[in-house]
RNA sequence: GGCCCUAUCGUCUAACGGUUAGGACGUGGGCUUUUCAAGCCUAAAAUCCGGGUUCGAUUCCCGGUAGGGUCACCA
């Protein structure tokens, strides 16, 4: 190990998994990796109303979906006593002391911990901000535990990172004011400083903090997760949004981001969660899967809407990727019937066969019947897009190209908006593009 | 309101005190042998304001303004 670095991963399961908490995670993860240091998981749930199951497993299966590998996890709920210990310890040295209160809230006790507060000016460094330097007096004398057997937050956090032998706190700047009491107290157990690093915040469209109250479901890895994003483009996303290599490179490996990442270079100000941005990265990400994958994660998709073979479906993924940006968008496409004929033959209103409005009945026939007599000449075998390109091209440019390629086209999608009519006759193979393109015909000859 | 933090295109950002202020997303236009998508090319788009320091400030200092965070028996 070289600098003997320790970074902690503490979120608490009062909520789904914040997709900022997602950043500062990857950013501790990528800070202790680089260090051959260790990254520590520690679920925060001293607030036993708050605290939920559900959450907590949530934040499990987050840590599995991002792929963070621990070297360790706490509950510290499960540390009550230790905290208990370091609470007499400073009742006994008189740093702390029992008092009366006037409960103004259910549930609240008539006696409390409080921290007995030096009053003293606290400066620490931090790595992102240099300087900070903050006068503790009006912080009063803080509660630290609601009884010994109820430690509260800062002294919990205090005592477990001291305990756990923290070396580097990077968190957001939403704990900047934090930290001064939180330093009183380490110094009133006796520990030692780690490094803090304060992260720049993660905001909304209208620039107040990322919040589940105002801004809802987006707030939580979770929504993307069900959207159909990738882990690849969740954390090359994320890592980019307040930090950047200096370099012009945008699209990064998760190995490539443990290496590059440079913590000098986070960003001081807030920056605003795009997820236009967000769906660029995850194409991107899309690009770079193996055709497997890719086909795989498809098959699940189409399957579950219509009956197809697994050769269709390798043929069909590459024209329904190109469309969407997560896998997301393409399950709600296909539910919707976008992509409708590549799976079955297409109903759609004869007006939509006039390219550009001009009704001329007689011509829409005879072209028809054109394209027709022109594909059945191809041979099953050579029935590929550039060969049935070339085969039509002629015609098309003699008779002018929308007029001829635009029916056919139509013909063979029933769309406003699909592939290029080579390309869906490829895909649809000779025998079932001749049979819409009949099809056609007939509703044309029959208006 | 007190305390703290921050400030480059709409957004994410680059720029030893000297650059035509660069890149990316998005947007507009064009090309790519009909439409859509993809791809390629291209355009518009920024140093918050005011003072200093300096031969020279996006960059350093001060003030203002704006935005944000935080002020629990939550974390």
């Amino acid at each position: 190990m070289k600098n003997n670095i320790v970074t902690r991963f503490p979120p608490s399961p009062t909520g789904l998994l914040h997709i900022g908490n997602v950043r500062t995670g990857l950013y501790n993860y990528f800070f202790a990796l680089q260090n051959e240091g260790k990254f520590i998981f520690r679920i925060e749930d001293t607030d036993k109303e708050r605290s939920k199951k559900e959450y907590e497993e949530d934040i499990f299966k987050s840590m599995e979906w991002l792929g963070l590998k621990y070297d360790g996890v706490t509950r510290q709920s499960e540390r009550a006593g230790i905290h208990k210990k370091y609470l007499e310890k400073l009742l006994a040295e008189g740093k702390a002391y029992i008092s009366k209160e006037e409960p103004k809230e259910e549930g609240q006790r008539t006696e409390v911990i409080r921290f007995k507060n030096p009053n003293t000016n606290i400066t620490f460094t931090d790595l992102i901000r240099g300087e900070v330097s903050i006068d503790t007096t009006d912080l009063k004398d803080f509660v630290i535990a609601k009884s010994l057997d109820e430690p509260l937050y800062h002294l919990a956090v205090v005592v477990d990172d001291f305990e756990m032998g923290i070396t580097h706190v990077i968190r957001g700047e939403d704990h900047i004011s934090n930290t001064p009491r939180q330093i009183l107290l380490l110094e009133a157990i006796g520990g030692s400083r780690p490094v803090y690093a304060h992260l720049p915040l993660i905001f909304a469209e209208d620039r107040s903090k990322l919040s589940k109250r105002k801004h809802g479901e987006r707030v939580s890895l979770k929504h993307y997760i069900e959207q159909g994003y990738l882990p690849e483009a969740i954390i090359n996303y994320m890592s980019l949004l307040g930090w950047n290599p200096g370099t012009d490179q945008e699209i990064f490996t998760f190995e490539e981001l443990i290496k590059a990442f440079d913590i000098s270079k986070v960003q001081k100000g807030g920056a605003i969660f795009n997820e236009e941005k967000l769906k660029w990265f995850n194409k991107e990400h899309m690009k770079r899967l193996p055709a497997e994958v890719l086909e795989q994660k498809m098959k699940e998709i189409i399957t579950s809407v219509y009956k197809v073979s697994d050769n269709d479906i390798k043929h069909f993924t590459p024209v329904i990727l190109e469309r969407i940006s997560t896998f997301g968008e393409a399950r709600a496409l296909i539910q919707q019937g976008e992509f409708d004929y590549l799976f079955k033959s297409p109903d759609y209103s004869i007006e939509l066969l006039y390219w550009k409005g001009q009704k001329d009945h007689e011509a829409l026939i005879r072209r028809l019947n054109e394209v027709i007599k022109i594909l059945g000449r191809i041979d099953e075998k050579d029935y590929k897009q550039a060969i049935i390109k070339d085969a039509l091209w002629e015609y098309a440019t003699s008779e002018g190209r929308g007029e001829v390629l635009w029916p056919t086209r139509v013909a063979l999608s029933g769309k406003e908006k699909s592939p290029d009519p080579f390309v869906l006759a490829e895909l649809l193979g000779k025998e079932e593009s001749l049979k819409r393109l009949h099809s056609a015909l007939e509703k044309v000859s029959h208006a």
